[in-house]
DNA sequence: GTGAAAGCGCTAACAC
DNA sequence: GTGTTAGCGCTTTCAC
């Protein structure tokens, strides 16, 4: 035990000033209605009187619960995994439970082993994984409660934002504007997110008779963006769909630098709404994501699979909604 | 005990396994030198092949550490403590560290009672709380382990970065492009980031004859920006510095509203340099942070600190620099 | 180099 | 309603 300062002070020593045994200041603390009253606020008093914290790790050891939840996301660098990990935050503290966080820097492999090295200090975790396997999540959930967050997978509870029909909405969009060849810039090739973006895009392009040329995998950051844009430019297309708005800003910034109009000879869309979103140079059309409802519902599908202890594999879907802004407008007359 | 699918390994059934007692496979485990390398390999294997993976509350209580970091931070809404976190964590993980994060909406009471909370789940905590007194700092670091970032605490450990000698740049830059009138929006009234950015913004003005028109205290946010900027305009001014970038994105979206020329008729400057800057509109002129190398470092000399037992309090003090983008400009002619 | 055993701080039977 | 006590899984003396 390090001594920093102070004394730590332990149930022993709470029981002794309140002149009660060590069983009745736990009963005050954790069941307070198994304890008269007056003693209960007597023992109370002394607790905070001597600044009494119970040891998480004694309490965990025999309860085998740790009172926290793990959170494993691709990338702590784009808002929208901070902006899901701030509601995760807010949620958990509210009941009570304190959060772990592991970025996987976008290594599937790297995700897997933080999920099992979290595993024993968390009572469940949330992954915000697109990139691993179907098959290990599934073996992970198997070791410990799980929830997802953007993913599907059978058996398995999760909140999911609707990216097929946000993908839809920008199609149907753009088409109306009258482009008839669109570039998508993919983000990571196994990542779930990205097929579903896809398989949206491609449904809906069918049905408006748009030709979409598929580039990439890039990564989903900004440099991807970046490089991506050269190669968009060269497609001989009239839209740029990015696989997210991080990617989209990248875009942006490479398309000034080539002197090329947006959106007079470019469209561009990104997907997100990041709060940056709305400033960028010209701001962007981008469909919003429920992020903040996700992270909160996420966090309370986790808790109930705790708290009922039978494995509940609730999905929620939530609606995505497309936000039109300045970066598209019908494409340049040839 | 949650068996959620697997029976848990313990030590005992390793030891069984293994036929040695669970000293020795503790001691494999944990000072490997003190065990027969065939005795140890025989262990360490039987371990891997039973999935062995010890109790972190279990070894805590005996060992007083938890193996653990604590981060608490104003807002994972800011990239700027978000790119903190991210480097934090990334270093954590490679000293054997988890993280836990806390964020306190900017709340200062909250952010004291947040670190209190973390106390016995971690063996130290980083707090990038410009808002907490420094009394109550000072208790809180007599508790536990504490290092700071960005916030000098005399006999606390700390990394800095310069933003007295940013706010001088700033200051430089504007005043050899001729400014002699402009706003400074102030960042929380409590703030230790922005008391140093003031204190160096004053002593700039004051050397280069720059009157300053001081604004606010606003929300270092997005929103606190766009509510400062029609005060500011209303200033007669001819540039307006913001506390920090995420402002000054909110000023530059009002301005625009406002049909406001930047950098025209208003110069604007941020501060944090982060990555949306580069492509908001116009690109904005503020002031780099070295962000990932404050991170990794203020991790570095708390872990030092738990080890060699003593209050370390090395107070590292990292240089900031001006990146001037498109936001600044000559002030207009009258 | 290895084992036996004490005990970290707490909760949960089980008595009374 | 309260006390006594076993023991959660591990590390660490102390013997040998």
């Amino acid at each position: 035990m390090i001594y920093h300062g102070q004394v730590p002070v332990t149930i022993r020593d709470v029981a002794a000033a309140a002149r009660v045994s060590v069983a009745t200041v736990s009963r005050a603390l954790s069941s307070p209605h198994l304890v008269n009253q007056v003693t209960r606020e007597r023992v109370l008093a002394v607790a905070t009187e001597l600044g009494y914290r119970p040891s998480p790790a004694a309490r965990s050891l025999i309860t085998g619960r740790t009172g926290n939840i793990g959170i494993v996301v691709p990338d702590l660098g784009n808002p929208f995994f901070t902006g899901v990990l701030k509601s995760v935050q807010a949620r958990a503290r509210e009941a009570g439970y304190a959060v772990l966080v592991a970025d996987s820097d976008e290594d599937a492999a790297a995700e897997e082993e933080l999920v099992r090295m979290m595993a024993k200090q968390v009572d469940g975790v949330l992954l915000c994984s697109p990139g691993i396997k179907d098959g290990l999540i599934t073996a992970l959930a198997e070791n410990q409660p799980l929830t997802l967050l953007n993913r599907r997978i059978r058996g398995i509870g999760a909140t999911l934002m609707d990216s097929a029909g946000g993908m839809r909405q920008i199609v149907d969009h753009l088409a109306d504007l009258g482009h008839e060849r669109c570039a998508y810039l993919n983000g990571p090739r196994n990542s779930w997110s990205n097929r579903e973006r896809r398989r949206g895009l491609r449904a809906a392009a069918r049905q408006r008779n748009v030709e979409i040329v598929e580039l990439g995998p890039f990564p989903p950051r900004y440099d991807g963006g970046v490089h991506a844009a050269d190669l968009a430019v060269a497609a001989d297309v009239t839209a740029i769909l990015a696989y997210n708005d991080v990617m989209a800003l990248g875009v942006l910034a490479r398309l000034r630098d080539l002197g090329i109009d947006v959106p007079g000879r470019l469209s561009v869309t990104g997907f997100d709404d990041l709060v940056f979103a709305a400033v960028c140079a010209p701001p962007l059309t981008t469909v919003a994501m429920p992020v903040q409802e996700a992270g909160r519902r996420a966090v309370d599908l986790l808790l109930g699979q705790l708290d009922h202890k039978e494995t509940a594999t609730t999905q929620l879907d939530l609606p995505t909604h497309l936000i039109v802004r300045a970066t598209t407008a019908a494409p340049p007359t040839r």
